[in-house]
DNA sequence: CCCATGACCACAA
DNA sequence: ATTGTGGCCATGG
């Protein structure tokens, strides 16, 4: 068990929906650390299917095991899926739980921060 | 079945 | 730098 990721990649045909391929990225994120929609599509294999990365976050909140959405931010650094948590500032003191700071809906030291999922990805 | 929207991103002008 | 448009796939009316 090695390989966290294991097959998650399209080899062949989705054993697992896109959005369970996204989920298993999205829980890769280590703590204090964020990533954006585009990586994760990119990551996947499939760069402009940032949009269903998207999409698939907004089931990510009845998906089990939790997943942190609040660490997966638009490429901006902007915390644009915020408006879907709980409360408006849910995402916001979940990150600045993990240290990360961030002002205005913006993530301070986004680039600093930001992790590939590519680094985990064990292909 | 067709149309519209969506937690996005990249490119062209 | 800003604006507009296309693309991607899924879900809902």
């Amino acid at each position: 068990m090695s390989s966290p990721l294991k097959k998650i990649k399209p080899s062949g045909k989705a054993d697992d929906s896109f959005f369970a391929a996204v989920y298993e990225v999205v829980r890769q994120i280590p703590r204090g650390r964020i990533t954006s929609y585009g990586a994760i599509a990119e990551a996947l294999g499939s760069r402009s299917s940032a949009r269903m990365v998207g999409w698939a976050m907004n089931g990510a909140h009845q998906v089990q095991p939790s997943v942190p959405a609040h660490r997966v931010v638009n490429r901006q650094g902007l915390l644009t899926g915020k408006i879907h948590f709980a409360t408006p500032t849910q995402m916001q003191e979940l990150l600045e739980a993990e240290g990360v700071q961030v002002i205005d809906d913006q993530v301070q030291d986004f680039q600093q921060l930001f992790w590939d999922p590519k680094e985990a990805a064990n292909w």
